[in-house]
DNA sequence: CGACACATGTAACACGTTACATGATTTG
DNA sequence: CAAATCATGTAACGTGTTACATGTGTCG
């Protein structure tokens, strides 16, 4: 989905080739999101089976130029002015694997925490050793890419903070229900239906 | 990915089956994601193929229960112990958004920015107020819930603080870069290669 | 010339979602 | 009994990834 969005963003500025909408993707959002070129062609083709972009024959040097329909711009301009749901937000790995974590007995809740808080101050590194490196927007395309670099960064700290609040909670839950209190079963059936 | 770990972890708490799967992965993530039934078989007909389960066959009420192999529990130890991969992570939708609506001539970022924030912020309420919902952990079903809920609100908060710099930092280049100065032409193509 | 970037595609596969079919069991 | 829930599946589709095939242009 957001490939497809992103590459009628694109087309909004004009017509363009497929190996020229994954360079001005990636010129915008850096080396962050890796596009496939090929994804580009498949999405295109879909798009174009959608009636939202149309192709328009080899140009001056031959490259296949794609444009937006009328119903691309109205489907364009309707992804920038619908906020990203956050009523069903994708699905979290790293929460996932925490709530099952503290349900699952026999794993280190502790030891996950605390490997997941070094990788992520890791990559926060990089993000700063990053920002230091591209200096300062010459183009639109370095405030883009510095944008997308600052959101990493704040995602990355929103984590770290996140993961101290639930070594905090789980420690404390440690101690008002020590080890060995029992728990709910191990294979827990829906409480409803009784068998036989 | 997230829900082939997610089935091999629960089966770390001993055989169950498909519909139960469900309900107990929905019993500690909460309502934020949920788990289509389908998937779940589907996603351990895969497991089976590749040798990570395997179907015991009906039991006492006619359930076909499913099983961690050897390989299996390797794989879900292995996850729990194996940090998330900050390097390479998932699209945000939002932060492409926005990316590309401040290099796309015509959008205006300010609104987009401003919209998102009201969705987000309303997001935030509703959290806060399932946090009173649900009041507190008897048992460590209700800790997860409550964990991925803080989770949600972590990121809904730096998401909201993101939007905020963001349109600081929009202002100022605004400022440096004053509308109608030339932009790097409205399809700009790849630098090496000139043509004809 | 040979390596590499540019450029366009295709095939196979993995994962996820929606929707439907089917039947047993429970409950008002 | 009727409706809802439990329970197991399947089919079709959308999206994304990897890998390969194929050819042109550029540069050392």
């Amino acid at each position: 989905m957001s490939v497809k969005n992103a590459l009628l963003a694109l087309l909004e500025q004009g017509p363009m080739y497929g190996y020229q909408l994954r360079a001005e993707f990636e010129r915008r959002t850096g080396a962050t999101w890796p596009l496939n070129v090929g994804q580009v062609y498949t999405t295109l083709t879909r798009l174009e089976r959608d009636g939202l972009v149309v192709a328009a024959g080899a140009d001056e040097g031959g490259h296949v130029h794609y444009a937006l329909t009328e119903a691309g711009h109205e489907e364009a301009r309707s992804w920038f002015t619908t906020p990203v749901s956050r009523s069903q937000p994708p699905r979290d790995e790293l929460a996932i694997k925490l709530a099952l974590a503290v349900t699952v007995s026999g794993v280190d809740v502790a030891a996950v925490i605390q490997q997941q808080r070094v990788a992520t101050m890791g990559a926060l590194q990089d993000y700063t050793r990053l920002k230091r490196t591209a200096p300062d927007q010459q183009d639109v395309g370095d405030l883009a890419w510095s944008l997308v670099l600052d959101s990493l960064v704040f995602a990355a700290e929103a984590e770290i903070r996140w993961l101290d609040h639930t070594e905090a909670r789980v420690r404390r839950a440690a101690l008002a229900r020590p080890a060995g209190t029992p728990q709910p079963a191990p294979a827990s059936r829906p409480a409803k239906q009784v068998r036989r």
